[in-house]
DNA sequence: TCCCCCGTTGACGCGCACGTAATTTTTCAG
DNA sequence: CTGAAAAATTACGTGCGCGTCAACGGGGGA
């Protein structure tokens, strides 16, 4: 059942091209073992693909994705290690908390904004009693 | 009551460098006023470097803030153009709630990676009953 | 008045995240 | 085995968001 995919296989997949698949590997993102020269996805590489796209979308660097990637897969034997780890997995999570408040901020200002509009373009069109009409 | 804002005012204020202002400039996200050469920002030019560079935060490009920035003062003489703007305003809208679904779940899994990485710690440092002992 | 510092205006540079073209190598169906 | 398509390698190019440097005012405090 281990099903592998080429680079093309992926690429298609997610609507990226094959070279944004070498690049993230050239940082080092993705290690697809090989078959001769042909690079050869799992299926935690296309987890890993899908996760660092979102990363990219949410307007994370690659840096900051590896970072994030690399909480997932921390190695559980070095406790010294582990505790680092969960100190800048923390501090991700703080950061993280802070852009959805900001989002959420923007989400009610968009809202706002709209409901104005909306409500500018209903008195444009049923104009009952305009104002400034009481002479 | 009319303040008015140096380049270097704004700057400071912000944290960012005044050659970042004058790029904004150049890509039509602020208009100063001038006196003589030099530019005046007003209360509503620093609102505006106030979201732009929430905006940046949030992983926008200019052109997508130049975008949002439209909404919020759009002519509402126009009719056509009133309802353009609703429909682009309700297009980011719900590209903004898509973004926070995205964000909430990254957070999510933060938190669940967070909570299992701590299980680990725990039970490396109080081992009353380490599995693998039962023989 | 003079000088100095802040601001302005180009113009080039840079790091990131890839795009793209050329060339070479590999693979695999027939 | 062979030929052609796909993948790999290498290297340069690109758009964005500024950084940086040089050269040039201009205005305001001593």
């Amino acid at each position: 059942m281990r099903r592998y995919y080429t680079i093309r296989d992926l690429a298609d997949m997610f609507d990226i091209t094959p070279r944004t698949l070498r690049h993230y590997e050239d940082v080092g993102l993705l290690k697809p073992v090989r078959r001769g020269a042909r690079r050869l996805y799992n299926e935690r590489d296309r987890v890993r693909v899908q996760l660092i796209l979102r990363g990219r979308r949410l307007g994370f660097s690659l840096p900051e994705i590896a970072e994030m990637l690399d909480l997932y897969d921390a190695d559980p034997t070095e406790i010294t290690q582990l505790r680092e780890v969960l100190r800048r997995g923390d501090e991700k999570l703080r950061q993280v908390e802070a852009q959805i408040a900001e989002l959420q901020a923007l989400h009610d200002e968009l809202i706002a904004t709209r409901n104005r509009l909306q409500r500018v373009l209903d008195a444009k069109l049923k104009p009952r009693q305009p104002k400034g009409c009481d002479d």
